[in-house]
RNA sequence: GGGGUCGUAGUUCAGUUGGUUAGAACGCUGCCCUGUCACGGCAGAGGCCGCGGGUUCGAGUCCCGUCGACCCCGCCA
């Protein structure tokens, strides 16, 4: 039976008591982690989120008698003196391990069933009952850690953009949905029945009217909605720390979200060194094959088409014919791989999309190549050319330019990992710039924005804007940490006609842009600054400076792939009364 | 929408070529134990082998379907 708190009031955390307490009256209030009996000494141990103490019942015998009816996740009270153990019953493994409370009072504030699993146990756990029963999963001390570095990274962002002159300032949830871009969630309106709100994909347009409005510097931590495919680093909503600036530069930009991110890595000790490495697209895609790229381990993509022009392999000189290329990269060391580990490497490519790969090595009496038709020649060249030595393995597809090297890019990853050529402790950040600013849709024939349609193309390339779109390049940047996107932006177009131009080669009529974008057209007109912004993805950061490959694991209550929460069982079906109300009739 | 990995006790896993009564560790329950902290000792309980169908004398094991978790592609202005 449950006791009452009484006037039990808490002196010290689990995690606070030292040798320098010693004498001192201590109470208590946590669970219970672990009880050992020892027949006539218990010894509990008592967990809160900032650490554990242990507690001696000894000598009284109706205390005794409580304690052994203690189990694991009680949440209990104890009052207790704080003493120092003898030396050599010290708990070196714990902060609080040179003392012991010694129990006067034990209070048993609420009994708990078994848990599903030991929470203060490091045992790996399915993703599946962890979030099933999230909340002692959240008791644990790894993903407590977690929450906690969020808090801090919070913080510090929090106060970074304050002393950079930032205001803090909140938009709308319930908003106007805009159909470019991700899947909207929407919102049926009761007193407007047939519309909708729309959750926000990102706060943007309301930035850039605040911009307009004249907060000069804006930045939120801003919740943001997007009904697509989930994975490990997307979840269906997410957190942004969105920022915009009037009179922004992309320096200005730069030089802004390095101080954040450093300030951010602070908070795990680590200081990055700036400015920041800074790549172009073309680069990028080129060489790392990726928009991107993890810049933590080379295997870098090299262009050898050059040695393949009049090739008997028929299949990469038909490549060249076509306008294609030859490319590849060395993996290090995979020179003495066995058949069946090349065969691993050429599988794995397959599953990245290649037709086929060729491989190619030195043995010790010359060259060894997987496609005899190229000849040791030319074998001997290419490994040459792409610096290839004794040990290694070079690895060679063909194909159109682009999709070639995204093929290689993939690969490049999975074999990284597999063979383990990547070092941790490494933070790798760069700006990935010059971005193009459409990109052609082939099945509706126009074209798309690659970053939004409220991206600036760059200055030089405007005249090209109307005549050669798909060469003009936007004024968008990505900054990207060991190979996860952490955060784009841009510089925005702040003036009616450059707007409505690229509405235009959208393939939006004027009618629709008014229909969905007139009231930011309309602001547009009344004295815009020029202004620029980034949005940062604050899953990712929190994921990466912990150490951890997946947002759940810094999202107190995230959902599955499948987009569901199986703690609380969202979604499910709601009042056929609430759906009459919103005039919503379903199909199923 | 497509490809892949996985699903056996509360938990994490093992389970031979298809063959008698499905195991281990931790956890759980009871008893013993005055310095434990991965406490120890003794005893015990605990299984729709994800679900449905099929092949077979016989299925945890083979086949088909289905559900769920995870990873990847598509998708993510």
């Amino acid at each position: 039976m449950a006791e009452q708190l009484g006037s039990l009031a808490r002196t010290h955390t689990c995690g606070a008591l030292r040798a320098s307490d010693v004498d001192a009256r201590a109470v208590l209030l946590g669970w219970v982690q672990k009880v050992r009996d020892l027949g006539q000494i218990v010894f509990l141990d008592m967990r809160d989120r900032h650490g554990i103490t242990q507690v001696i019942v000894q000598d009284d015998a109706d205390l005794l008698e409580k304690a052994k009816r203690l189990r694991s996740e009680f949440v209990v009270g104890i009052e207790g003196v704080v003493e120092r153990r003898d030396p050599e019953t010290v708990n070196t493994k714990l902060p609080t391990g040179e003392v012991e409370v010694r129990a006067a009072t034990i209070r048993v504030l609420n009994e708990a069933k078994t848990p599903p699993f030991i929470i203060g146990d490091e045992q790996a756990v399915s993703e599946e009952t962890r979030l099933k029963y999230r909340y002692l999963d959240l008791r644990r001390p790894a993903l407590q850690q977690n929450i906690v570095l969020r808090h801090r990274i919070t913080m510090a962002l929090r106060k970074y953009f304050d002393e950079q002159g930032f205001l803090d300032v909140e938009t709308p949830i319930l908003t106007k949905s805009t159909p470019e871009g991700a899947r909207d969630f929407l919102v049926p309106s009761r007193v407007h029945p047939g519309e909708f709100y729309a959750l926000p994909q990102s706060p943007q347009l309301f930035k850039q009217i605040l911009m307009i409005a004249g907060m000069d510097r804006y930045v939120q931590i801003a919740r943001c909605f997007r009904d697509e495919a989930l994975r490990a680093d997307r979840q269906l909503e997410f957190t942004q720390v969105d920022i915009e600036m009037s009179y922004a530069t992309p320096e200005l930009v730069f030089e802004i979200v390095e101080g954040a991110l450093a300030a951010a890595f602070t908070e795990i000790g680590v200081t990055i060194s700036r400015p920041f490495r800074r790549m172009g697209y073309a680069e990028a895609m080129a060489v790392y094959g990726s928009d991107k790229p993890d810049l933590r381990f080379d295997l870098k993509i090299q262009d050898v088409g050059a040695h393949f022009a009049e090739s008997p392999f028929g299949i990469f000189r038909e490549a060249i014919e076509h306008g294609g290329t030859v490319r590849g990269f060395v993996i290090p060391g995979a020179g003495g791989a066995s058949r069946r580990e090349v065969d691993e490497i050429v599988e794995l490519a397959k599953q990245a999309g290649a037709a086929g790969l060729i491989w190619a090595r030195r043995t010790a009496d010359g060259v060894q190549v997987s496609a005899k038709a190229i000849g040791e020649p030319t074998t001997a060249a290419v490994l040459d050319a792409m610096g290839a030595g004794a040990g290694d393995l070079v690895v060679l597809a063909c194909g159109a330019a682009d999709a070639t090297s995204k093929m290689l890019g993939q690969l490049r990853l999975t074999v990284a990992k597999k063979r383990d050529l990547i070092p941790a402790d490494r933070w790798e950040l760069l700006w990935v710039t010059e971005f193009p600013l459409f990109e052609w849709n082939a099945d509706q024939q126009r074209w798309d924005s690659l970053h939004h349609p409220f991206t600036s193309p760059r200055e030089e390339d405007l005249p090209r804007l109307a005549s050669d779109p798909g060469s003009v390049r936007a004024r968008a940047y990505d900054v990207v940490l060991n190979g996860w996107e952490l955060g784009g932006g841009s510089i925005r177009i702040h003036d009616r006609e450059t707007q409505a131009t690229v509405f235009r080669l959208l393939g939006l009529s004027d009618e629709q842009a008014k229909l969905r974008f007139g009231f930011f057209l309309e602001a547009l007109e009344y004295g815009t600054p020029p202004h620029g912004g980034l949005a940062l993805g604050l899953d990712r950061i929190v994921a990466m400076l912990a150490g951890e490959s997946s947002i759940r694991e810094v999202i107190p209550f995230p959902k599955t792939t499948q987009a569901v929460d199986l703690m609380s069982d969202a979604p499910s079906t709601v009042d056929v009364a609430q759906l009459r109300e919103l005039r919503i009739r379903t199909e199923a």
